[in-house]
DNA sequence: GCAAAATCTGCAAACGATTGCACAGCCCCT
DNA sequence: AGGGGCTGTGCAATCGTTTGCAGATTTTGC
């Protein structure tokens, strides 16, 4: 007896599987499944694919995406592991590798990591129970072993904005030294020569990079490296910006600038700036790296150096559908070029805080509660 | 012949089966699956137990999250569906569920429905093939038809932040006309009275729940709400907040105040006016709704209504995992309290513009690039 | 000391799809 | 007219777990 008449008149309590179709259209269960198949339809003669449709549709038949994935091995899931979801750079890239994703068929699985490697671990293992076909990773840091974890469970892995410098993973992030030489290059033209840098965490590869970023450009200068003071801060969040910020003045009063190694760290910096009495543009510079959604509109307005946000995910996506189709095929590492975006948050060094190139000063605005 | 020889010198190249860890412990897979789940554990001795847990951990066994979905009809894993990730009020949402879902052991799916009802639809459809356990939806409207694919698929579902007014369904919401309410008792405090109301797209409860909270404020003020102009934005958005705010003040020059629906809509309302030459603050306040992260730090800091972004995910993840264990159980419709949080958008009302009272007006700045 | 109860573990049937293989027609060619 | 290709469909094994049931062992009660 079948589990449930087809005819009944009521509303189906459970749903159709495959057995019910092929009852349903009068044929055998492994026809709907070749008919329903846009791969395997071709096998079929049009009337029998056409009459299978039909069932499924008057049904409501959904393919259990669970017995599938367990017979073919594959899930038609891809994961993306970010660092902090919180980060409004992040977003726009988990959308646009949304998207493209979505195009090849396949679902999105977002998770957090907190910037911790344990949680980091625990997920990758949970995606490999799920059998996820593939892994965006944004957070990866040095000491990581999710691509070992990913290699082990045999799951094509992409790296995205964060490399790993000894691994052979495809990757694709910005040219964070180019991005930081033109922020650097920016301030040395506004007249600006002592300039310290806020740097990110340690083991952060946008960290490492735009730190060497930041002393080859000064080097390329014809200034002493070692003359520039570096601070890196304890995480890319507005409050370690604010007390590396303030660490860093406390022992380098004189700076007129600072390179920022990210925006969340500016924030932090301009409040920094803001509880010695100073103005931030007018007194000190500062430049921010990722130009994240906002930071046109705060006040001042950011002088950022932006990165394709949207080409960064879109072509990471790219890669991990040509790495899952083709494993080991191409192994690229895509640096992407960024741009600066100049606006207020800059003023003239003190060779020319007077000149008239300089932009207006800003004028900042008392914070409410 | 075993599939692989449990004593293979090369790395494993195939991940383990509950076979495999019965083979290395010498007992059944039945036993296996027993002794690795923590509810059935206590059926086994304790020795056979601990002999399986040992294998288990010397083969890195990892149970196939497919096959135990297939068999038990749960995935352990629930569907969070959000409008638009990059609107940065969902993050916090998002990121407060994920954790409480996580302490209860299932893994979170995070989806944009890019306000597309039929992507909604298909990513519901979507979620049921992967046998989602639960569904969070921040994303319904009016006409959308998730909630009766929820029903239909027997997927329990939890509205967050937006309501449907018609439907029974769990939700856990802002008591969004209190909020207003708030809003529109400051402004009338600091002595506006011509005040109009940049509300939200139609459909969504958060639109048309804070319109009519605008009115009756003002009505419990003593003021004619038909005299105060209201006017919808398209969409949640900073140009459909510029464009509807441009379209309102040349409708009503001589408004000194707007609320908005929403903080989004404020950076639009922004730009309207700063595109007449005038001072948000100064010339006209501006309220927003929502708090959402770095409107603190825009120019003019915004003056809005703060909302419980992560008690709102915690506790619409608390009802979801209610209404898995007891369906049905207790329908809830809970709504948090806002707060108003004061910051430089607004200033007095011409009745008293100079009043000793009124907040510094705030000084635009020149935004660039 | 023996039956009954309690405790542990194994057996085998699901769960719902996919896919290599076999086979039944049919057409065409010689 | 009869055999050799095609084509289209059915058969049955398989993916890796879970779980009701039953058998085997030990403990308990009298």
């Amino acid at each position: 007896m079948p589990r449930r008449a087809p005819d009944a008149a009521t509303t189906p309590p459970a749903r159709a599987t495959i057995g019910d179709v092929a009852r349903e259209a009068g044929v055998h269960p492994s026809t709907v499944s070749r008919a329903l198949n846009p791969a395997t339809r071709s096998m079929l003669s049009e009337a029998v694919a056409l009459r299978v449709a039909d069932a499924a549709q008057r049904l409501g038949y959904r393919a259990s995406a669970l017995a599938a994935g367990l017979r073919t091995r594959r899930s038609r899931t891809i994961a993306i592991l970010v660092p902090d979801l919180v980060n409004p750079i992040f977003p726009p890239i988990v959308r646009a590798a949304e998207i493209r994703l979505a195009e090849a068929g396949y679902a999105t699985l977002v998770a957090n990591t907190d910037n911790d490697p344990a949680r980091e671990e625990w997920l990758v293992s949970r995606m490999a129970e799920h059998l996820v076909d593939g892994l965006l990773l944004a957070s990866v840091a040095q000491g990581s072993s999710a691509l070992a974890l990913a290699a082990r469970f045999a799951i094509p892995a992409v790296l995205v904005n964060r490399r790993l410098p000894g691994s052979t993973a495809p990757a694709v992030t910005n040219d964070d030294r180019a991005g930081i030489a033109l922020a650097v290059r920016h301030l040395l033209d506004l007249g600006h020569t002592r300039i310290g840098h806020l740097a990110g965490p340690a083991g952060v590869s946008t960290a490492t990079d735009r730190r060497a970023g930041f002393r080859s450009a000064l080097r390329a200068a014809g200034i002493d490296p070692a003359t520039a003071p570096i601070l890196a801060a304890g995480a890319y969040s507005a409050p370690a910006g604010l007390a590396a910020t303030t660490a860093l003045l406390d022992a380098h009063p004189t700076l007129t600038a600072i390179v920022c190694a990210n925006d969340m760290l500016c924030l932090g910096a301009y409040d920094a700036i803001a509880a010695r009495g100073l103005a931030v543009g007018r007194d000190i510079s500062v430049t921010g790296f990722n130009d994240m959604p906002f930071v046109d509109r705060i006040c001042p307005p950011l002088t950022t150096v932006r990165i394709q946000h949207a080409e960064m995910g879109r072509s990471a996506a790219e890669m991990l559908l040509e790495e899952i189709t083709r494993p080991g095929g191409t192994r690229r590492d895509l640096r992407l070029g960024p741009t600066l975006v100049v606006r207020g948050s800059c003023a003239g060094g003190p060779g020319r805080a007077l000149g008239a190139a300089a932009p207006r000063p800003p004028i900042p605005h008392p914070r409410g509660a």
